[in-house]
DNA sequence: TCCGAACGTAACAGAAGATGTTGCTTCTGA
DNA sequence: TCAGAAGCAACATCTTCTGTTACGTTCGGA
C-alpha cells in the first residue's frame, strides 16, 4: 500500500480547528472536520483520538461536544503530529531473520538500524521546525 | 502493511556481493544471495532487478551467470539504493480530494507537499552520506 | 430524570501492497 | 545442443489502510 495519509488527515484537521477558532468557533464536531477532509467521521474520530492521547487536542463528550486544540497552534509541530499518529518506522528490517551463518546476515541488523535511525532523526528534526500555525499561515497566504 | 523492507534486502545483497568480491568471488547467483538474506530467490531477483535498472549491479545470464556490483561499493550510497527500490513517498497526501469549498481543503495540499519534501530531502541527504562500503565495514568491525 | 447529540469503539468489507511460491521462458557460455 | 540461471507472469496469503455500519457511553440541557 502507499504510505499512509494519517499525518495529512491529522494536520488538516488541526489547521481547520485553528482556522475555526480564529473565526470564533472553539469546538468542531468530527462530522464538521470530516466534511473538510472529505472522509468519514469515524476516520476523523480515530485520528483525533490519537492526537488527544498525545495531548494535541481535547475532546468533549455529551451534548454540544466536539474537538478543540489542546494547545496553541504555534506550539504544535508536525513532529508532534507524526509521533502521535505514525507508529511505523520509515524503513523496515528483514521480515524473517537473516542467515546467521553468513557474516553479513549475522551483523547487518544493528548496522542498518543505526543508519536508518540517523536518517529518521533528520526527517524528524525537519518536521519539528514546522507548526500547525505555519501550515495555516501558508494556506492563507 | 508495515514500511517495506526492500531497502534492507537490497543493502544486504549489496554488502554480501562486496564481501564475496573481496573473497575472490565476483559473481553470486540469486540463490546464494537468497540464502544469506533468508528469502526466496525470486524476491532477490526482483530486488536486484531494480538495482540493475539503476546501474548499481550488473546481471549476467546464461551458464555461470549471476550478479555483481555495478561500481565500487564505496560509490554506492544508501540514497542510491533507496531511490532504486522505493517508489513510494514517505508521507502520503489525502486519498480523496479534500473539500475545495473549505479554505483549508482548498489550500492544504501544496503546503503539505512542500513540507513533506523538506523532511524527505533531509532524510535523503543523510542516506547519501553512507555507502555500501560503510555498511560492510561496520558489519565487520 | 430523561433525552438527544456527539464521542468511543468494535466489527466487517474492500482495496492495495508486500512477500512468497511455482512454473515457464529466455539467454548464453561451454 | 545443453544446462544453468536470470526474467517474468500468475497466483495465494497476509497485512494494513480506509471506509462503513452499528452500538455503547457520556454529559449538557430541558
Amino acid at each position: 500500500m502507499a504510505a499512509n495519509s494519517r499525518v495529512t488527515i491529522a494536520a488538516h484537521a488541526l489547521a481547520w480547528l485553528e482556522l475555526a477558532r480564529r473565526r470564533g468557533r472553539e469546538v468542531l464536531t468530527s462530522e464538521e472536520v470530516a466534511a473538510s477532509v472529505n472522509t468519514n467521521a469515524v476516520i476523523v474520530r480515530r485520528s483525533l483520538g490519537d492526537l488527544q492521547r498525545a495531548g494535541l487536542v481535547t475532546a468533549r463528550r455529551g451534548n454540544g461536544a466536539g474537538f478543540s486544540l489542546g494547545r496553541p497552534a504555534a506550539e504544535i509541530t508536525l513532529l508532534d503530529v507524526w509521533l502521535a499518529v505514525s507508529p511505523e518506522p520509515l524503513l523496515a528490517l528483514h521480515h524473517s531473520e537473516p542467515n546467521l551463518d553468513c557474516p553479513v546476515g549475522r551483523g547487518i541488523r544493528p548496522v542498518l538500524t543505526d543508519l536508518y535511525d540517523e536518517a529518521t532523526d533528520a526527517f524528524r528534526a525537519t518536521l519539528a521546525r514546522r507548526t500547525v500555525d505555519d501550515v495555516l499561515e501558508r494556506i492563507l497566504a
